[in-house]
DNA sequence: GTATTGGATTAGAGCGCTCTAATGATCTAG
DNA sequence: CTAGATCATTAGAGCGCTCTAATCCAATAC
């Protein structure tokens, strides 16, 4: 900068004010200034900047798992938001690990984010609570506990009371759940499977296996599902990745879906659309829980002050093939 | 900094000499400002470290697209390697947007990262080269042309060949292209594509349609490909996305796969291995990748000097379901 | 007792920028 | 012609840290 400000025989405080092109410097200086930054390969020091201005106008979003596309949806949907209003998004991998994840937020703060989305983080309430202290923070979750942080979410309870229905409603009774294990989203789809279970009047045969949110994790479940004695007829996936390990498995074993049995999933990702697998799973509107994420971290940031802010976004269950009636069981099964 | 110093009555130095864990401190002094800094919640500031001691010790990644799982190997395979040696690894989003991507780095530069890793970025030859000029870069692409940069990436034009390869084995002739569009990866398989036709002796009938990297940018071609008077009797996809968006379609349309078209992806993502697209596409060993894009990013910061590194690791065919030989066209092609 | 050593501690400059307040230059009005 | 106003420009402090070189102190050597 000291250079450049040399070379176009102008201070250094010109330079700045060129350099973020204020209007209060004259066309001829403004011209002469950007030449000799040209000339030098000058590119301004953000580091610098920032440690300046101590304003960052960055927000840090900590993702769960790259692979997973549901995250990558609700990312564009914060990127989006996020661009619209003048801020950088930088991204950290939290690689469905609670230990990586406390690193990866350190990191954040340590740089002096304004703010932080986690999607998908897999943190402990202290450890959400002790990040909402340090920075505005919004979390991907379905509301409820998590205190200290404010949420934007997906029903999560509802989504899953809205796949057991259904279930429920084609004749199954004996639908096992599939648990999403340290996923965020896991104990409240838990829930409301439990409490779906219940409404359908089938509170006894609640049956819940810990699976996990990847399609490996599917795998020995099902396997142990199919050894089992009275194997059920119908199983509710934590999420479409699960799922889609869950029929992989199937397929395997020689079971038909949804003749042998039934199966749903969850985030309605491309996965579930593929018409070949053409999942029957529960819809949460991605982009635009992106968008509120990062509408909610703004809010924060300008209001600072009031209570903990909750979205809650109501999911829809999305039929296609990978459920069905029993195979000859809708006959027992009490009327709707 | 000031106030825990002040609290633990030491010099701001011997503070700085602590957080860094500094073996030249007494365990006394150690344990006062540790103590002092808990109790005020000092966490210090990483942005004026980065400034004062001139090293960030970070990289950065550009990634094209998260929505695509075979990005997200990639970067998986880049932290692991870059986590054992000490470097922060931050990632930003290029929306498959070339002034995105270069909006993207030049925020990485201006952030001085002290390298770069290009994941799929679609930028020109003349911006890899301004970029490689700037700071130390390896990008994911099959090596060859690109200047100025650091290359680390599988045979695009070889696993192409193998594809087409394949399918002329199993007999087919009406072999189709659809071309990955802006894809940095697009032209080289593309120019596979056509000597895998010569060599097949098919180079009359080399066919390449404009398509993209999306499932959704399958739609179109796939009707345009129905709709004409002599439909291929194969497809190769530039990706496994495309291909799947593509199998879609051939479902709607009613046609069968393989029975009345073949169709090949590329990537082997987890998406081609689920057992109901059972997707015949080539194998990038993407760990492999990540680890070698940062092992290669740090020699180029060690060394400093020497040409363009470039890394070409081998494809593989993985052969599934959806490929087989034309409805009754294998008694007409030439034997292999 | 003084000189020497070596480890623990600190003062203070410097990293590259921004920002406030002051200065200079140019113009208009009385 | 001068006071006042307006606009363009600049000096210089400060952002929170690190790092070098200097200083201090206790322990050891002679």
């Amino acid at each position: 900068m000291e250079d450049v400000a040399a070379r176009a025989k102008v201070s250094r405080a010109l330079v700045s004010l060129v350099m973020n092109d204020s209007p209060q410097v004259s066309d001829e200086k403004r011209r002469s200034v950007l030449r000799a930054a040209r000339e030098l390969g000058y590119r301004p020091n953000l580091i610098a900047r920032i440690l300046a201005q101590q304003r960052t106008h960055t927000i840090g979003v900590l993702v769960d798992d790259l692979r997973n596309p549901f995250f990558g949806e609700v990312v564009d949907g914060i990127e989006a938001e996020a661009a619209e209003h003048g801020f950088r998004v930088l991204i950290l991998n939290g690689h469905r690990d609670a230990r990586r994840e406390v690193e990866a937020v350190e990191t954040f703060l340590q740089l002096r984010v304004e703010g932080m989305a986690l999607v998908g983080a897999r943190l402990d309430d202290s450890d959400t609570a002790r990040v909402g202290m340090a920075a505005p923070c919004v979390m991907v979750a379905s509301g409820s506990v998590r205190s200290g942080v404010d949420t934007v979410g997906t029903d999560d309870r509802r989504g899953a009371e809205l796949a057991v229905e259904h279930l429920a409603a084609l004749g199954h009774d004996r639908i096992v759940h599939m648990d999403g294990g340290a996923n965020v989203s896991a104990a409240e789809r838990c829930s409301g499977y439990e409490s779906g279970m219940r409404s359908a009047g089938l509170g006894d045969l609640v049956d819940i296996r810990p699976a996990g949110d990847d399609e490996a994790d599917a795998l020995g479940v099902i396997d142990e599902l199919l050894a089992g004695d009275d194997p059920p007829t119908a199983i509710f996936a934590f999420n479409d990745l699960l799922a889609a390990g869950a029929l992989n498995r199937l397929a395997d074993a020689g079971m038909a879906v949804p003749g042998d049995v039934s199966l749903v999933g969850f985030d309605n990702t491309f996965i579930a659309a593929l018409r070949h697998l053409s999942l029957t799973t529960v819809n949460q509107p991605t982009l635009a829980m992106g968008r509120l994420v990062m509408a909610t971290l703004l809010q924060r940031l300008s209001d600072g002050s009031s209570g903990p802010i909750r979205h809650t976004l109501q999911p829809e269950l999305v039929v296609r093939s990978t459920t069905g009636p029993p195979r000859g069981g809708a006959l027992l099964s009490p009327a709707p």
